[in-house]
DNA sequence: ACCGTCATGTAATCGGTTACATGATTCT
DNA sequence: AGAATCATGTAACCGATTACATGACGGT
Protein backbone atom coordinates (compact mmCIF):
# COMPACT_ATOMS: atom_id res chain seq x y z
CA UNK A 1 0.00 0.00 0.00
CA UNK A 2 2.85 2.14 0.17
CA UNK A 3 3.36 4.59 -2.81
CA UNK A 4 5.49 3.48 -5.59
CA UNK A 5 6.41 5.41 -8.08
CA UNK A 6 5.11 4.25 -11.84
CA UNK A 7 7.29 4.24 -14.68
CA UNK A 8 5.68 3.13 -18.40
CA UNK A 9 6.76 -0.79 -17.30
CA UNK A 10 4.34 -0.57 -14.50
CA UNK A 11 1.91 0.55 -16.87
CA UNK A 12 2.97 -2.08 -19.11
CA UNK A 13 2.46 -4.92 -16.76
CA UNK A 14 -0.74 -3.27 -15.94
CA UNK A 15 -2.17 -3.07 -19.17
CA UNK A 16 -1.10 -6.52 -20.08
CA UNK A 17 -2.95 -7.97 -16.72
CA UNK A 18 -6.11 -6.08 -17.39
CA UNK A 19 -6.34 -7.96 -20.94
CA UNK A 20 -5.30 -11.40 -19.67
CA UNK A 21 -7.92 -10.53 -16.58
CA UNK A 22 -5.61 -12.67 -14.44
CA UNK A 23 -1.85 -13.42 -14.82
CA UNK A 24 1.17 -15.16 -13.27
CA UNK A 25 4.14 -12.64 -13.88
CA UNK A 26 4.98 -15.41 -16.55
CA UNK A 27 1.97 -14.86 -18.28
CA UNK A 28 2.70 -11.53 -18.56
CA UNK A 29 5.94 -12.02 -20.00
CA UNK A 30 4.28 -14.55 -22.39
CA UNK A 31 1.72 -12.46 -23.79
CA UNK A 32 4.30 -9.60 -23.66
CA UNK A 33 6.15 -11.60 -26.35
CA UNK A 34 3.67 -12.56 -28.05
CA UNK A 35 1.76 -9.76 -28.98
CA UNK A 36 3.55 -6.09 -28.80
CA UNK A 37 7.25 -7.11 -28.49
CA UNK A 38 7.50 -5.51 -32.00
CA UNK A 39 6.80 -2.10 -29.69
CA UNK A 40 7.80 -2.45 -26.30
CA UNK A 41 9.23 -5.29 -24.27
CA UNK A 42 10.58 -5.83 -20.99
CA UNK A 43 13.48 -8.40 -19.75
CA UNK A 44 11.05 -11.26 -17.73
CA UNK A 45 13.25 -10.58 -14.46
CA UNK A 46 11.82 -6.76 -14.65
CA UNK A 47 8.48 -7.77 -15.29
CA UNK A 48 9.14 -10.23 -11.56
CA UNK A 49 10.10 -6.94 -9.76
CA UNK A 50 7.54 -4.77 -11.25
CA UNK A 51 4.41 -7.73 -10.03
CA UNK A 52 6.10 -7.37 -6.70
CA UNK A 53 6.32 -3.65 -6.75
CA UNK A 54 2.59 -3.50 -7.67
CA UNK A 55 1.76 -5.90 -5.59
CA UNK A 56 3.42 -3.66 -2.63
CA UNK A 57 1.54 -0.55 -3.66
CA UNK A 58 -1.76 -2.02 -3.65
CA UNK A 59 -2.49 -2.12 -7.54
CA UNK A 60 -2.71 -6.01 -8.05
CA UNK A 61 -3.36 -8.28 -5.47
CA UNK A 62 -2.22 -11.68 -5.37
CA UNK A 63 -3.31 -14.96 -5.16
CA UNK A 64 -0.83 -17.85 -4.14
CA UNK A 65 -1.88 -21.68 -5.10
CA UNK A 66 -0.17 -24.48 -3.60
CA UNK A 67 0.05 -26.52 -6.94
CA UNK A 68 3.76 -26.19 -8.77
CA UNK A 69 3.24 -24.29 -11.39
CA UNK A 70 1.59 -20.68 -11.98
CA UNK A 71 2.09 -20.40 -8.29
CA UNK A 72 1.24 -16.95 -8.36
CA UNK A 73 -2.21 -15.56 -10.09
CA UNK A 74 -2.37 -12.14 -10.22
CA UNK A 75 -5.44 -9.52 -10.94
CA UNK A 76 -5.65 -5.52 -11.23
CA UNK A 77 -7.40 -3.99 -7.86
CA UNK A 78 -10.18 -1.32 -8.28
CA UNK A 79 -7.25 1.06 -7.93
CA UNK A 80 -4.89 -0.76 -10.27
CA UNK A 81 -7.38 -0.46 -12.55
CA UNK A 82 -8.49 3.45 -12.35
CA UNK A 83 -4.56 4.16 -12.25
CA UNK A 84 -4.17 2.26 -15.57
CA UNK A 85 -6.84 4.32 -16.93
CA UNK A 86 -6.04 7.64 -15.70
CA UNK A 87 -2.75 7.19 -17.43
CA UNK A 88 -4.43 6.09 -20.59
CA UNK A 89 -6.95 9.02 -20.42
CA UNK A 90 -3.78 11.27 -19.96
CA UNK A 91 -2.83 12.96 -23.39
CA UNK A 92 0.20 13.91 -21.89
CA UNK A 93 2.97 14.44 -24.19
CA UNK A 94 6.08 12.40 -23.60
CA UNK A 95 8.55 13.93 -26.18
CA UNK A 96 10.42 11.01 -27.07
CA UNK A 97 13.97 10.80 -28.49
CA UNK A 98 14.28 8.61 -31.67
CA UNK A 99 17.45 7.43 -30.50
CA UNK A 100 18.00 5.84 -33.82
CA UNK A 101 21.88 4.95 -33.77
CA UNK A 102 21.82 5.47 -37.51
CA UNK A 103 20.85 8.59 -37.43
CA UNK A 104 23.71 9.50 -34.37
CA UNK A 105 26.25 7.72 -36.88
CA UNK A 106 25.11 10.55 -39.61
CA UNK A 107 25.10 13.13 -37.23
CA UNK A 108 29.16 12.22 -36.24
CA UNK A 109 30.13 11.48 -40.40
CA UNK A 110 29.13 7.82 -40.65
CA UNK A 111 29.14 7.28 -44.18
CA UNK A 112 25.08 6.75 -45.85
CA UNK A 113 26.67 4.75 -48.57
CA UNK A 114 28.56 2.26 -45.93
CA UNK A 115 25.13 2.57 -43.04
CA UNK A 116 21.90 1.90 -45.66
CA UNK A 117 22.05 -1.46 -47.33
CA UNK A 118 21.94 -3.00 -44.01
CA UNK A 119 19.60 -0.36 -42.49
CA UNK A 120 17.40 -0.71 -45.68
CA UNK A 121 17.29 -4.88 -45.69
CA UNK A 122 16.35 -5.06 -41.96
CA UNK A 123 13.66 -2.39 -42.26
CA UNK A 124 12.04 -3.73 -45.17
CA UNK A 125 12.48 -7.32 -43.39
CA UNK A 126 9.85 -5.66 -40.79
CA UNK A 127 7.81 -3.74 -42.76
CA UNK A 128 7.29 -6.96 -45.22
CA UNK A 129 6.18 -8.91 -41.89
CA UNK A 130 3.71 -6.13 -39.91
CA UNK A 131 1.81 -6.04 -43.96
CA UNK A 132 1.44 -9.75 -43.73
CA UNK A 133 -0.28 -9.34 -40.32
CA UNK A 134 -2.26 -7.30 -41.88
CA UNK A 135 -3.20 -8.94 -44.97
CA UNK A 136 -3.80 -12.10 -42.83
CA UNK A 137 -5.93 -10.75 -40.81
CA UNK A 138 -8.39 -9.31 -43.54
CA UNK A 139 -8.10 -12.63 -45.46
CA UNK A 140 -9.05 -14.79 -42.75
CA UNK A 141 -11.48 -11.97 -41.33
CA UNK A 142 -9.66 -12.18 -38.07
CA UNK A 143 -10.12 -8.96 -35.66
CA UNK A 144 -7.53 -7.60 -34.17
CA UNK A 145 -7.96 -6.17 -30.38
CA UNK A 146 -8.50 -2.64 -30.68
CA UNK A 147 -5.78 -0.85 -30.37
CA UNK A 148 -3.73 -3.36 -31.49
CA UNK A 149 -4.07 -2.31 -35.58
CA UNK A 150 -3.24 0.94 -34.90
CA UNK A 151 0.05 0.09 -33.42
CA UNK A 152 0.60 -2.09 -36.32
CA UNK A 153 -0.36 1.01 -38.69
CA UNK A 154 2.14 3.00 -36.79
CA UNK A 155 4.57 0.47 -37.22
CA UNK A 156 4.38 0.03 -40.91
CA UNK A 157 4.62 3.74 -41.17
CA UNK A 158 7.49 3.76 -39.55
CA UNK A 159 9.35 1.03 -41.53
CA UNK A 160 8.12 3.00 -44.64
CA UNK A 161 8.96 6.38 -43.26
CA UNK A 162 12.60 4.56 -42.45
CA UNK A 163 13.06 3.05 -46.06
CA UNK A 164 12.29 6.23 -47.71
CA UNK A 165 14.66 7.57 -45.69
CA UNK A 166 17.61 5.94 -45.98
CA UNK A 167 16.48 5.49 -49.63
CA UNK A 168 17.31 9.76 -49.71
CA UNK A 169 20.17 9.79 -47.98
CA UNK A 170 21.96 6.87 -50.38
CA UNK A 171 20.87 8.66 -53.22
CA UNK A 172 21.90 12.21 -51.60
CA UNK A 173 24.65 10.89 -50.97
CA UNK A 174 25.93 9.74 -54.27
CA UNK A 175 25.04 13.04 -55.71
CA UNK A 176 26.89 14.79 -53.44
CA UNK A 177 29.98 13.27 -53.79
CA UNK A 178 32.67 13.87 -56.03
CA UNK A 179 35.16 11.04 -56.26
CA UNK B 1 44.03 1.55 -20.67
CA UNK B 2 41.62 -1.03 -18.91
CA UNK B 3 39.01 -2.48 -20.90
CA UNK B 4 36.13 -0.42 -21.21
CA UNK B 5 32.60 -1.41 -21.94
CA UNK B 6 31.80 1.05 -24.55
CA UNK B 7 27.64 2.00 -24.93
CA UNK B 8 25.80 4.31 -27.72
CA UNK B 9 27.18 7.30 -24.75
CA UNK B 10 30.73 6.33 -25.02
CA UNK B 11 30.28 7.16 -28.87
CA UNK B 12 28.04 9.90 -28.21
CA UNK B 13 30.69 11.76 -26.37
CA UNK B 14 33.38 10.72 -28.43
CA UNK B 15 31.58 11.90 -31.55
CA UNK B 16 31.08 14.76 -29.84
CA UNK B 17 34.87 15.48 -28.68
CA UNK B 18 35.97 14.34 -32.31
CA UNK B 19 34.14 17.12 -33.80
CA UNK B 20 34.78 20.01 -31.40
CA UNK B 21 38.80 18.66 -31.78
CA UNK B 22 39.61 19.22 -27.97
CA UNK B 23 36.58 20.00 -24.98
CA UNK B 24 36.30 20.16 -21.76
CA UNK B 25 32.77 18.03 -20.43
CA UNK B 26 31.21 21.42 -20.17
CA UNK B 27 31.98 21.81 -23.50
CA UNK B 28 30.19 18.53 -24.57
CA UNK B 29 27.42 19.19 -22.78
CA UNK B 30 26.89 22.50 -24.18
CA UNK B 31 27.84 21.75 -28.09
CA UNK B 32 25.32 18.57 -27.47
CA UNK B 33 22.00 20.82 -26.19
CA UNK B 34 22.61 22.98 -28.48
CA UNK B 35 23.01 20.94 -31.68
CA UNK B 36 21.95 16.72 -31.42
CA UNK B 37 19.40 16.85 -28.41
CA UNK B 38 16.47 16.81 -30.79
CA UNK B 39 17.96 13.52 -31.39
CA UNK B 40 20.04 12.20 -28.54
CA UNK B 41 20.83 13.90 -25.44
CA UNK B 42 22.38 12.75 -22.25
CA UNK B 43 22.56 14.42 -18.70
CA UNK B 44 25.63 16.35 -17.98
CA UNK B 45 26.47 13.98 -14.90
CA UNK B 46 26.80 11.32 -17.13
CA UNK B 47 29.28 13.34 -19.60
CA UNK B 48 31.66 13.95 -16.77
CA UNK B 49 31.55 9.66 -15.82
CA UNK B 50 31.58 9.04 -19.90
CA UNK B 51 34.94 10.91 -19.43
CA UNK B 52 36.42 9.54 -16.75
CA UNK B 53 35.59 6.15 -18.17
CA UNK B 54 37.32 6.74 -21.66
CA UNK B 55 39.74 7.92 -20.06
CA UNK B 56 40.77 5.05 -18.04
CA UNK B 57 40.28 2.97 -21.52
CA UNK B 58 42.99 5.15 -23.46
CA UNK B 59 40.39 6.19 -25.85
CA UNK B 60 40.53 10.23 -24.43
CA UNK B 61 43.28 12.05 -23.05
CA UNK B 62 43.60 15.03 -20.55
CA UNK B 63 45.09 18.15 -19.78
CA UNK B 64 44.57 19.40 -16.33
CA UNK B 65 44.92 23.39 -16.88
CA UNK B 66 45.67 24.88 -13.61
CA UNK B 67 43.32 28.48 -14.06
CA UNK B 68 39.86 28.00 -12.36
CA UNK B 69 37.93 27.40 -15.19
CA UNK B 70 37.82 24.87 -17.98
CA UNK B 71 40.26 22.29 -16.21
CA UNK B 72 40.30 19.76 -17.96
CA UNK B 73 40.18 19.54 -21.58
CA UNK B 74 40.15 15.97 -23.58
CA UNK B 75 41.22 14.94 -26.62
CA UNK B 76 40.80 11.71 -28.83
CA UNK B 77 43.71 9.80 -28.62
CA UNK B 78 44.77 7.83 -31.79
CA UNK B 79 42.53 4.60 -30.29
CA UNK B 80 40.23 6.75 -29.62
CA UNK B 81 39.22 7.83 -33.14
CA UNK B 82 40.00 4.49 -34.32
CA UNK B 83 37.15 3.10 -32.17
CA UNK B 84 34.83 6.24 -33.13
CA UNK B 85 35.45 5.49 -36.67
CA UNK B 86 34.86 1.77 -36.38
CA UNK B 87 31.53 2.60 -34.96
CA UNK B 88 30.92 5.06 -37.69
CA UNK B 89 31.84 2.41 -40.49
CA UNK B 90 29.77 -0.55 -38.81
CA UNK B 91 26.62 -1.15 -40.60
CA UNK B 92 25.33 -3.07 -37.82
CA UNK B 93 21.55 -2.60 -37.46
CA UNK B 94 20.48 -2.26 -33.79
CA UNK B 95 16.30 -2.98 -33.54
CA UNK B 96 15.11 0.06 -31.65
CA UNK B 97 11.36 -0.04 -30.05
CA UNK B 98 10.42 2.98 -31.13
CA UNK B 99 9.28 3.21 -27.23
CA UNK B 100 6.25 5.71 -28.02
CA UNK B 101 4.16 6.01 -25.11
CA UNK B 102 1.29 6.83 -27.00
CA UNK B 103 1.16 4.11 -29.49
CA UNK B 104 1.42 2.35 -26.20
CA UNK B 105 -1.68 3.93 -24.58
CA UNK B 106 -3.07 2.78 -28.15
CA UNK B 107 -2.69 -0.89 -27.84
CA UNK B 108 -3.87 -1.08 -24.13
CA UNK B 109 -7.12 0.56 -24.98
CA UNK B 110 -6.02 4.47 -25.02
CA UNK B 111 -8.92 6.82 -26.97
CA UNK B 112 -7.47 7.77 -30.09
CA UNK B 113 -9.73 11.45 -29.76
CA UNK B 114 -8.75 11.73 -26.29
CA UNK B 115 -4.89 11.10 -26.97
CA UNK B 116 -4.70 12.48 -30.52
CA UNK B 117 -5.06 16.54 -29.82
CA UNK B 118 -1.86 16.77 -28.00
CA UNK B 119 -0.06 14.65 -29.90
CA UNK B 120 -1.00 16.57 -32.94
CA UNK B 121 -0.25 19.40 -31.45
CA UNK B 122 3.48 18.71 -30.06
CA UNK B 123 4.06 17.05 -33.22
CA UNK B 124 3.08 20.11 -35.34
CA UNK B 125 5.46 22.12 -33.45
CA UNK B 126 8.38 20.04 -33.75
CA UNK B 127 7.82 19.88 -37.08
CA UNK B 128 7.39 23.51 -37.65
CA UNK B 129 11.00 24.01 -35.56
CA UNK B 130 12.78 21.40 -38.06
CA UNK B 131 11.23 23.10 -41.56
CA UNK B 132 12.25 26.55 -40.23
CA UNK B 133 15.75 25.31 -39.80
CA UNK B 134 16.31 23.99 -42.76
CA UNK B 135 14.65 26.68 -44.92
CA UNK B 136 16.89 29.06 -42.44
CA UNK B 137 19.89 27.46 -43.81
CA UNK B 138 18.92 27.62 -47.48
CA UNK B 139 18.10 31.05 -46.99
CA UNK B 140 20.72 32.45 -45.76
CA UNK B 141 23.03 29.60 -47.67
CA UNK B 142 24.85 28.91 -44.32
CA UNK B 143 25.97 25.40 -44.71
CA UNK B 144 25.21 22.38 -42.40
CA UNK B 145 28.13 19.93 -41.42
CA UNK B 146 27.72 17.03 -43.36
CA UNK B 147 25.65 14.73 -41.59
CA UNK B 148 23.27 17.29 -39.95
CA UNK B 149 21.40 17.70 -42.67
CA UNK B 150 19.87 13.84 -42.77
CA UNK B 151 19.34 14.10 -39.18
CA UNK B 152 17.48 17.27 -39.82
CA UNK B 153 15.41 15.36 -42.80
CA UNK B 154 15.11 12.18 -40.48
CA UNK B 155 13.42 14.54 -37.96
CA UNK B 156 11.23 16.14 -40.01
CA UNK B 157 9.92 12.67 -41.46
CA UNK B 158 9.46 11.37 -38.69
CA UNK B 159 7.25 14.18 -37.64
CA UNK B 160 5.14 14.19 -40.40
CA UNK B 161 4.92 10.77 -40.43
CA UNK B 162 3.70 11.17 -36.82
CA UNK B 163 0.72 13.57 -37.36
CA UNK B 164 -0.46 11.81 -40.15
CA UNK B 165 -0.99 8.51 -38.21
CA UNK B 166 -2.76 10.34 -35.15
CA UNK B 167 -5.01 12.13 -37.88
CA UNK B 168 -5.36 8.93 -39.13
CA UNK B 169 -6.28 7.44 -35.72
CA UNK B 170 -8.23 10.05 -35.14
CA UNK B 171 -10.52 9.60 -38.14
CA UNK B 172 -10.83 5.70 -38.46
CA UNK B 173 -11.59 6.37 -34.39
CA UNK B 174 -14.79 8.43 -35.63
CA UNK B 175 -15.66 5.81 -38.08
CA UNK B 176 -15.75 3.56 -35.66
CA UNK B 177 -17.53 4.66 -33.15
CA UNK B 178 -21.30 3.99 -32.52
CA UNK B 179 -22.42 6.95 -29.82
C1' DA C 1 31.30 43.77 -2.28
C1' DC C 2 27.81 41.12 -3.86
C1' DC C 3 24.94 38.30 -6.84
C1' DG C 4 23.94 35.43 -10.53
C1' DT C 5 25.22 31.98 -13.60
C1' DC C 6 29.06 29.58 -15.32
C1' DA C 7 31.59 25.46 -14.89
C1' DT C 8 32.50 21.51 -12.55
C1' DG C 9 31.84 17.94 -10.18
C1' DT C 10 30.00 14.14 -6.37
C1' DA C 11 26.56 11.26 -4.00
C1' DA C 12 22.68 8.59 -3.65
C1' DT C 13 19.49 6.04 -5.75
C1' DC C 14 17.08 3.20 -8.91
C1' DG C 15 15.52 0.90 -12.81
C1' DG C 16 17.10 -2.25 -16.07
C1' DT C 17 20.05 -5.90 -17.87
C1' DT C 18 22.63 -10.13 -17.59
C1' DA C 19 23.53 -14.19 -15.69
C1' DC C 20 22.75 -17.75 -12.72
C1' DA C 21 19.82 -21.12 -10.28
C1' DT C 22 16.13 -24.45 -9.49
C1' DG C 23 11.82 -27.11 -8.90
C1' DA C 24 7.90 -28.68 -11.96
C1' DT C 25 6.14 -30.81 -15.84
C1' DT C 26 6.01 -33.12 -20.07
C1' DC C 27 7.87 -35.98 -23.59
C1' DT C 28 10.44 -39.98 -25.16
C1' DA D 1 14.15 -42.99 -15.89
C1' DG D 2 16.17 -39.23 -18.15
C1' DA D 3 16.10 -35.11 -21.15
C1' DA D 4 14.08 -31.07 -22.40
C1' DT D 5 11.76 -27.01 -21.50
C1' DC D 6 8.50 -24.73 -18.67
C1' DA D 7 7.94 -21.54 -14.99
C1' DT D 8 9.86 -19.05 -11.55
C1' DG D 9 12.73 -16.56 -9.40
C1' DT D 10 17.43 -14.25 -7.30
C1' DA D 11 21.83 -11.81 -7.40
C1' DA D 12 25.03 -8.74 -9.00
C1' DC D 13 26.20 -5.28 -11.61
C1' DC D 14 25.86 -1.01 -14.12
C1' DG D 15 24.40 2.86 -16.51
C1' DA D 16 21.44 6.60 -16.02
C1' DT D 17 18.85 10.01 -13.46
C1' DT D 18 18.23 13.29 -9.69
C1' DA D 19 19.81 16.08 -6.45
C1' DC D 20 23.13 18.37 -4.07
C1' DA D 21 27.42 21.06 -3.67
C1' DT D 22 30.98 24.46 -4.72
C1' DG D 23 34.65 27.45 -6.60
C1' DA D 24 35.19 30.88 -10.51
C1' DC D 25 34.15 34.58 -13.14
C1' DG D 26 31.44 38.67 -14.90
C1' DG D 27 28.47 42.37 -14.19
C1' DT D 28 26.45 46.06 -11.10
Amino acid sequence: MSDVRLTTSSFFVLGIIDKLGEASPYDVKTEAARTVAPFWSMPHAQVYAQCDRLLEGGLLSQVRRESGRNRRVLTLTGQGLAVLRGWLDDPEFVPVEARERGILKLWFGGRPDVLAPAQLGEHEKTLRGYEELVGGVGELGELLAPGQREALEFGIRYERMMIDFWEWARHRDERTQDR
